[in-house]
DNA sequence: TTATAACTTGACCAAATAGTCAAATAATTT
DNA sequence: AAATTATTTGACTATTTGGTCAAGTTATAA
């Protein structure tokens, strides 16, 4: 036992000062996300991050200043590996390959990051007030590509004519992400059992094959 | 100018109490769910619920007596909507027109109440701790008999096998719900201008299809 | 070892806010 | 007309909460 707490004092006093502000900044951020998802930017208080991260409530402020930079940093940090999950969408020429994997990787997030996709879901309800620059920019930037490619499918007869191509995307992130956003609908509707990971990799295919379908691709 | 006022007055002191109170809880109630639509329950003020109602703060309290029981009249009456538009869907025997309609009636319910639909949305999102009961009761109820009606197309061969028709019935909740609950990213996504009147009838038109097409139905 | 810079944390404060209350006014009943 | 009941509203309060600060501790550089 002594040499346990022995141990630990160790390892903590030769903790680098670069790793520990890395470290509390990354405990920082989960806890944030997670209380950001539940209450929303306003509904959160820097007690309850600070209680989920374990840490007192002014270091939440030594690190992060103001409530609302903690809360820019968590939309950051999502939008992060949001994107990651969009390029899969344009490494792929045929549409039944580009759908399967773009539906597929963000079913994953939302399996993965629920909490994440709610605090995003919660900041474009609420009007994308510290967003919306990224969404007119990057977001668009990213959506005329994909517009043009399945504008170029339809063109070329591999998929139904979906008319605006804007719609089918809006279709997939909304199916997707529901699985995050509404997970408590999803589990009282399941029972009251959330999803076990089986049962999610079924839905995850039935969600692509609906999608495939759509365009009227036989999965 | 003067008979303005003097006609106002005289309306005003005609209005019966019944009147009174039937009209206040109506203003009290659409401002409260564009409040909760935008900061959730607790970034809501009642000052601002007030503002928006034009009135003092204390007639909210005097009407409602506290925020939260406001938030539950606003959800309950969201709820009235709703299920209006989920009865569409047993209305009809055919899956193209049960479809159809019921797609057509949560479009239009998220173009005419979408600040409602935003209420349910960050309701669900922060685990639904005032709806639950509901959602377990009434939703459930009605989702066993969609359910039902689904998988016997499926088994008369109507409609493509879509497996778990949970996961159908969230796709359309969950695109038809995205033009109300999403409805500024589509904006900015639409070159920073709302959907018209008419952009939103083909979008619904595209979603109808996409649907119809998603279960094996040729549009 | 010493000096310095970075991290930790409890105590504190000013502003915001849900809800109360009492006094005034208006409708309704007797 | 008087009495009663319902509505209106400004003033007030207790509590919550974002943010500060100063005093202490720990790591690092000189």
């Amino acid at each position: 036992m002594g040499n346990g707490i022995v141990a630990e004092k160790v390892r903590s006093s030769t903790r680098s000062k670069e790793k520990i502000r890395e470290e509390n900044e990354r405990i920082i951020l989960i806890a944030a996300e997670k209380v950001f998802a539940k209450h929303g930017l306003k509904g959160a208080t820097t007690k309850q991050i600070a209680d989920m991260a374990k840490l007192p409530k002014s270091n939440i402020h030594y690190y992060f200043h103001t409530k609302l930079n903690l809360y820019r940093c968590v939309l950051e940090s999502i939008l992060v590996d949001w994107m990651k999950a969009a390029d899969t969408f344009n490494t792929f020429n045929e549409p039944r390959e580009a759908f399967r994997y773009y539906v597929g990787a963000k079913m994953d997030l939302s399996r993965i990051r629920p909490f994440g996709s709610k605090v995003w879901a919660n900041e474009i309800i609420s009007g994308a007030p510290e967003m919306e620059a990224i969404l007119s920019s990057r977001l668009k930037k990213w959506v005329d590509t994909c517009v043009g490619s399945i504008n170029t499918w339809v063109e070329l007869k591999k998929i139904s004519n979906v008319g605006d191509a804007h719609t089918l995307l809006y279709m997939i992130w909304a199916t997707t992400q529901h699985y995050a956003d509404f997970e408590y609908q999803v589990k009282i509707l399941n029972n009251g059992k959330r999803l076990t990971d089986e049962e999610f990799e079924e839905k995850k295919q039935q969600v692509i094959d609906l999608v495939l379908r759509s365009v009227g691709l036989n999965p």
